[in-house]
DNA sequence: GGAGAGTCGTTGCAAGTGCAATCACAGAGA
DNA sequence: TCTCTGTGATTGCACTTGCAACGACTCTCC
């Protein structure tokens, strides 16, 4: 936010980078003012809420998220300690396994979710939009 | 880049969150196949030969690159170690470090800008521009 | 001047992450 | 059916990072 004027080039990527640090800094704190868990537990329980059948692979959760496998088979195992969500067996697949959220998942969900929409707003899209 | 066209409200947050993690990591990728260093390092020589004096206080490089104190530490350590950059005594401030570049900085500066804004091109500004 | 509050940079420590290797399993082809 | 190649998830390991605490120093106010 609120990066230098020189949107030329390589500085519209600067002003990105610097701004993703910023908002995510934000946002981290707004989740961690009301209690709530990271950035990272929320990106999950997330993308597997708006799975078809509230159910997804590992590696679909981890393209969706962006992370490494290794790096979301620890953050899974985190979340999953935590009481949020749920592994279980992949009927189709057994090398694969399903995620699904528990009960408390969905809580917390529906708790987070008007936190993490109002950090966005506050601190990102307000920006793009007064000229 | 092509995130969902979900372009609303948090949507849009989420595709540039996304979008952030690949562009970093195709940089990463373009800079190690040239056998340069990571990104990290061509910020820190980057702020530093943009100031006035071609000299910065750490704290000042700090923000500049959106890092806590003691995560630049290190990584001027490791910089330092690589023989890019040199640590000097602020003479206004005893606390104060001041960081310079080296003749090697310098020199891997200017050989690693063109693969810098070339990803920077490749990877992000190509996708703001095709409509 | 001297005391106290605040700042700069560094260090111990713990947490989170990616890469490479590994095991279990799936799927294609002989 | 059996083998062989490829894939999904996990683990060992090393690396990077941030937080809290610390020592050195500056600045303000008395």
């Amino acid at each position: 936010m609120d990066a230098e004027p020189n949107a030329c080039g390589a500085g519209a990527w600067r002003a990105v980078f610097v701004s993703h640090h910023l908002v995510v800094e934000r946002i981290e704190e707004a989740l961690a003012a009301e209690g709530l868990p990271p950035l990272s537990w929320y990106d999950v329980l997330l993308t597997v809420a708006r799975a078809p059948e509230q159910r997804l692979r590992m590696f679909e959760v981890a393209e969706g998220i962006v992370m490494s496998r290794s790096g979301l088979t620890r953050l899974v195992d985190r979340i999953e300690s935590g009481g949020l969500l749920r592994r279980e067996t992949c009927p189709s697949d057994r090398r694969g396994t399903h995620l699904a959220l528990t009960e408390q998942g969905e809580e917390l969900l529906r708790r987070a979710a008007p936190v993490y929409t109002a950090a966005v707003q506050e601190h990102f899209l307000r920006h793009l939009a007064d000229p």
